[in-house]
RNA sequence: GCCGGCGUGGCGGAACUGGCAGACGCGCAGGACUUAAAAUCCUGUGGUGGCAACAUCGUACCGGUUCGAUUCCGGUCGCCGGCACCA
């Protein structure tokens, strides 16, 4: 018997060669494989086990495709501006500057002992000026290209974490961080032009390998609507009200019109009659919170004396003010047609408004109508010259028709808005613009980047609208770059998402000083082959990403156009009951007390045994003891056998030939916890087999390379044992004889009217015949009556169908 | 409300394009080794009936297609995720 597995001394043994002789090395000439993880942000509670996952799952990934001939490019860093470490940083008194630093230092222990392939030459720090210079060069970029700008407007505002916040940060009215209730605030703000990318952000998601849910919430997201424009006359007087619809072909059964109460002409529609309860109205909604808005579904109006001209038929309809309206989609006022809109059919029966139906359901009008019927399908009626035509077809043909008649045009809509750029907040890239009372906006000239964040006595944030930058003056006052005279620097700064959204181009040329990342390498080792993170950033930093890639890519920095070829999401590690760890639940399980009592290659096999990688899985601290059990037995294994010189068997190639292919198959589909039940099964198979023949070396050899990107120490130190010299990562993936893992014979299942009566052995080309002679022969007690039917399929089953 | 996804033993989960349901592991029970325990090894482990071979039921529920359905189709219930007055 050999000495008893020793997870400490080997995992230190190899640790210490692997620092010495790194495995992944870039020699010129092998492919290179770009495996990404989404980097963290350096938090002050450390990793827990649910972390460990995801760097386990790239780390896998990573040691697979080097095996199989790639150099692998696999870093990682820190994104270290934002909220999160801000927050943290107020929490403990600390400087941010410092609490990063120190949560860095501390993750990075704990990262290592992951014993991924990481190479840390590469690291990146979004807070490191150096990397940061980039950042705002990008944006310097993009307010020359027009695509960043400076707006007023009532934004997304957390009280709690005193600072604006994009659309996409507010989920369910909520701040996407702290949870707060998100209120509303006029802010000058700076803006992306996210939405002039609307299109190719939408039309590449079909290039990418990406999981299907994720193109969808981007798909959703970016919500493109096809319809039309159409303009109505305001009855006795000059103004057109312009709205958009999807639906041209009801026309004929708009009964209203609605405008949201910010609407330009909102208040001027108003009569002497009306004048005081549109102003009213009017006042009301500004001072109606979002989560309100939102939530209070009822719907509220007022009429406004005016009425509006049908352009297709002429038909006087009265225009409401109505908060369910948006002010900011489409062009803020719509058309009504009750009878063909849930939203409009509930306005009208609270306000008593007629419904004329358009569209005649299964051929003819619904009577004493209930809900709104919404589908385009069926027959136009009551809709003068288009009557008789099929709603569908007409639904497609109508923008044109109606710009053809002069009095609209086809148009297209999106959900998607500017991206609202910038934060109230301390710790963040400055944005590097400069305000001169003569030149307006003028952007830090390129050469003077990085604009240093200035070190500061208060970082808190101060709830006034302003940055805590604003206070320091020596800061704020400068003179513009532009014409020489005094100016002010803007003392907004960037969201988190900013150094986030292109990090990853950084890697590969972190140390470059004078370009973003140098046109050689960007060629070399770009863009990302499989990215793997959760997928709480569907909307947010993937699809940022995306917009930032296409601008460099427009501006020649590089020359792809997408970031990430592969997106794989791993699930969460959830504690008992599919309960989120965290510090404040007291349920984190951490890696720390695992790795000292199992080893760093039990925890790791264990966190892809747990369940399905893309799944959510609750962690069940006796699970472990399984896999280590497995990994112990397999050393054993191995340790017994090496020296025996067991002959090579025909069985026992067929059992090589098999494992490869399960577990490369298993692999492929990313399969991770089958692919470690695969294991144990062939584990145990190779048991048994060993009691009775011996396993030759090749096979050891084979399961030991299979292994070494699961359990790399253990896999390195049999590899010795197994006198090798080289490195088990330069043992090349192994390839599966197909011919060679064939059986002659297969057993299968007899049944009788699909129910298992029995197995037989048959030769795998048997004859249909001669299969099911042999296999009634096998349940011959069991053919008692009249057979039908009988049915072969090689290699599956044998069915007789029976009376 | 709309759009996705899911529902399998005591538990985590297997089952490739319809073909022996419950692989593998945890737990549990019994046994071996031990003075004893831990560790390790062996055996068993969906329900019901039977000493047993075996029979029978069984993949949320109801129905359909098929020689055969966890898998495909229709409906119902439950859970999870996304969007949420986007006209």
């Amino acid at each position: 018997m050999a000495a008893p597995y020793n997870h400490k001394a080997i995992e230190a043994k190899w640790r210490k060669r692997w620092e010495e002789n790194p495995v992944n090395v870039d020699d010129g000439k092998k492919p290179k494989y770009y495996c990404l993880d989404m980097f963290p942000y350096p938090s002050g509670s450390g990793l827990h086990v649910g972390h460990w996952r995801g760097y386990v799952i790239s780390d896998v990934w990573s040691r697979y495709k080097l095996l199989q001939g790639h150099y692998i490019i696999h870093p990682m860093g820190w994104d270290a501006f934002g909220l999160p470490a801000e927050n943290y940083a107020i929490k403990m008194g600390t400087h941010p500057k410092i609490s990063t630093a120190e949560n860095i230092k501390n993750i990075k222990k704990q990262i290592n002992e992951i014993a991924a392939i990481y190479d840390w030459d590469m690291e990146v720090n979004t807070t490191d000026p150096e990397f940061y210079k980039w950042t705002q060069w990008i944006f310097v970029k993009m307010f020359k290209a027009g695509l960043a700008y400076e707006k007023q407007m009532p934004i997304n505002w957390c009280p709690s974490c005193k600072t604006g916040l994009a659309n996409e940060e507010v989920v369910n009215g909520e701040c996407e961080r702290c949870g707060s209730p998100v209120t509303k605030k006029n802010l000058r703000q700076w803006m992306l032009r996210i939405t002039n990318y609307a299109d190719r952000l939408l039309d590449d998601l079909d290039k990418l390998e990406w999981p299907e849910k994720v193109k969808k919430m981007q798909t959703d997201w970016i919500g493109k609507s096809y319809g039309a424009e159409v303009n109505f006359k305001v009855d006795g007087r000059d103004e057109e009200i312009t709205v958009y619809t999807t639906r041209p072909d009801t026309l004929h059964g708009a009964t209203f019109m609605v405008l949201a109460p910010e609407h330009a002409l909102a208040s001027s529609l108003a009569t002497e009659e009306t004048k005081e309860a549109v102003e009213k109205y009017i006042f009301d909604s500004s001072m109606r919170s979002n989560v309100d808005r939102m939530q209070d579904k009822e719907k509220t109006g007022v009429f406004t004396g005016s009425y509006a001209i049908n352009p297709l038929n002429g038909a006087k309809v009265p225009i409401w003010l109505s908060d369910y309206v948006l002010a900011d989609y489409g062009t803020g006022a719509i058309m009504c047609v009750p009878a063909h809109d849930d939203r409009d059919f509930e306005f009208a029966k609270k306000f008593n408004l007629p419904i004329i139906q358009v569209i005649a359901k299964d051929g003819k009008e619904i009577e004493d109508m209930q809900e709104a019927y919404t589908e385009a399908a069926g027959t136009m009626i009551n809709s003068g010259e288009w009557n008789g035509m099929e709603s569908s077809v007409l639904k497609k043909e109508a923008p044109a028709m109606i710009e053809e008649k002069g009095f609209g045009k086809k148009t297209t809509n999106y959900k998607l808005r500017d991206w609202v750029f910038s934060r109230q907040r301390y710790w963040g890239e400055p944005i590097p613009i400069v305000h001169c009372e003569c030149c307006g906006a003028v952007p830090v000239p390129e050469e003077e980047l990085p604009l240093l964040l200035p070190e500061v006595e208060s970082y808190q944030p101060t709830g006034t609208g302003e940055s805590p930058l604003a206070d320091i003056e020596e800061w704020v006052n400068t003179t513009c770059p532009n014409c020489g005279k005094p100016a002010k620097r803007e003392t907004n700064t960037m969201p988190q998402w900013a150094g986030s959204s292109w990090y990853f181009l950084r890697y590969v040329d972190s140390k470059n000083k004078n370009e973003l990342v140098s046109k050689e390498k960007a060629k070399k080792y770009l863009p990302v082959d499989m990215y793997i993170g959760g997928v709480e950033h569907a909307v947010l930093h993937l699809l940022y990403s995306r917009f930032y890639t296409k601008f460099l890519y427009d501006i020649g920095v590089v020359d792809f156009d997408e970031p990430f070829t592969k997106l794989f999401n791993q699930g969460m590690i959830t504690g008992k009951n599919g309960i989120k760890m965290s510090k404040s639940k007291g349920n984190v399980v951490s890696p720390d007390d695992l790795v000292r009592d199992y080893g760093c290659d039990s925890l790791r096999l264990y966190e892809l045994f747990v369940g399905p990688p893309e799944l959510d899985s609750e962690w069940d601290e006796r699970g472990i003891d399984g896999v280590y059990r497995f990994i112990n037995r397999f050393y054993q294994l191995v340790m017994n056998n090496k020296d025996l010189n067991a002959p090579e068997t025909e069985e026992l190639v067929k059992v090589r030939n098999k494992m490869i292919y399960d577990i490369t198959n298993r692999l492929e589909n990313f399969s991770l916890n089958t692919v470690v039940s695969g294991f144990m099964e062939y584990n145990n198979k190779l048991n048994d087999m060993a009691k009775k023949q011996g396993i030759d070396k090749e096979t050891l050899k084979t399961a030991v390379v299979l292994l070494a990107p699961f359990i790399p120490h253990v896999s390195a130190e049999l590899w010795e044992e197994l006198g090798e010299t080289g490195s088990v990562f330069d043992a090349g993936w192994p390839v599966c004889d197909e011919e060679a893992m064939k059986d002659n014979e297969i057993e299968i299942a007899v049944q009788i009217n699909g129910k298992t009566k029995g197995t037989v052995l048959i030769a795998a080309d048997e004859d249909k015949d001669s299969a099911i002679a042999k296999g009634k022969e096998a349940i011959a007690d069991k053919l008692t009556g009249t057979i039908i039917k009988e049915i072969y399929v090689p290699g599956k089953i044998i069915n007789i169908v029976m009376k």
